[in-house]
DNA sequence: AAGATCTTTGACCGAACGGTCAAACTTAAA
DNA sequence: TTTAAGTTTGACCGTTCGGTCAAAGATCTT
């Protein structure tokens, strides 16, 4: 019924490997030479696989946002107490932004790329951006419920707030030597949030 | 002593047209073919003035960059109080991270095409943020000193999480479509920093 | 008007870009 | 073992990239 070999490499292993690359690299400075390169498969194969760059690019974004957003839930819910989790969920992000030559968020390093006139590509990131903030906006609820949280602490907003410091710090993140500025700006950003 | 026609465009001019393309485009995505024609300027007098496409680049950043850090003293300072100069401040950078398709901050658009390695760009581009968060710092003490600030805020803390903020929501502006998500992250800093 | 000096134009360069395709190869069914 | 379906390889496509240069044009001095 379906003769003829199997793919010679496995295409979730290839999407990561591209991922890494945009990460680096940034849309534009991620080229198909470097791309092919890093997954470790040919030309023909990455198109029959993925179709072409633009594809291969929404398909890796979506992955890694998906992934994010499940990260984010699993450190938000990796302690009971929800100021807890989310000092947990700081402390990785804490540490994507600042590992020692780290490039950082995916999302973060692509955002400079593109803009709404790439409906596809602007679409798929306002949405992944979207899921964070509701993440964080419900966790903060939760929290200030659970009377954890400064009452003055605005949910959305404070979500809100929370996204973008996480993109900047991300990206700063890159020209930054130790890992200093971006602990104590979610110190900060913590000690803040924290009931008085 | 020195015949010959002047140049017929005013180098200052085009090169604030580069930096509009830098912002819009980023460094990959800005070609130069594009350059030159939004500098309205032919490839030999970019070349001849400007040296090459990362010497334009580097020129038009740190040009850039001086301007804004003028731009945050100078809305600091609008207002006798420190909190109202804040304030003045954050409506400007609300404004540039959501103005109808807004492209936001240049710094901000060029960070991910970027890293280390590159050591010149690198440079130019944690000095300029140093300069941010020296700015943002002093003016938070400044704050601190006339009691307007909340005391537990920690103005060097504070400073970065202001910094990566602003690249944040400059970011996230390309992809937002009202000014709602950059104005509610504003409000909710600058009600996080008011004394309560 | 002539000549010297500078600028601009546009053709041109090799390299790298994203993308395609025929041919060789690998496998499984018949 | 033949054959049909699928995969991989690597050469190749046109375009655009960043960058150069000779020739033409413009302006000032003499």
């Amino acid at each position: 019924m379906k003769p003829g070999p199997d793919k010679q490499f496995d295409p979730e292993t290839a999407l990561a490997a591209a991922i890494e690359v945009f990460r680096e690299r940034g849309y534009e400075g991620a080229s198909l030479s470097r791309l092919t390169a890093e997954m470790g498969i040919g030309k023909k194969s990455l198109y029959d696989t993925f179709g072409n760059k633009r594809e291969l690019f929404l398909r890796a974004i979506r992955h890694y946002g998906d992934q994010a957003v499940l990260m984010f839930q699993g450190k938000l819910a990796e302690e009971k107490s929800p100021m807890k989790g989310l000092r947990a969920l700081f402390r990785t992000l804490e540490r994507v932004s600042s590992e020692p030559c780290s490039k950082g968020c995916m999302i973060a390093a692509n955002l400079g790329d593109f803009d709404q006139e790439d409906k596809d590509v602007a679409e798929v990131l306002a949405k992944l951006l979207k899921k964070q903030e509701d993440v964080l906006r419900k966790h903060l609820e939760r929290a200030k419920e659970a009377g954890e949280l400064d009452s003055r602490v605005q949910p959305r907003a404070a979500a809100r707030l929370l996204v973008s410091l996480a993109q900047g710090t991300s990206l700063i993140g890159r020209f930054t030597v130790g890992s200093e500025p971006a602990r104590s700006a979610y110190s900060e950003a913590l000690r803040y949030l924290q009931k008085a």
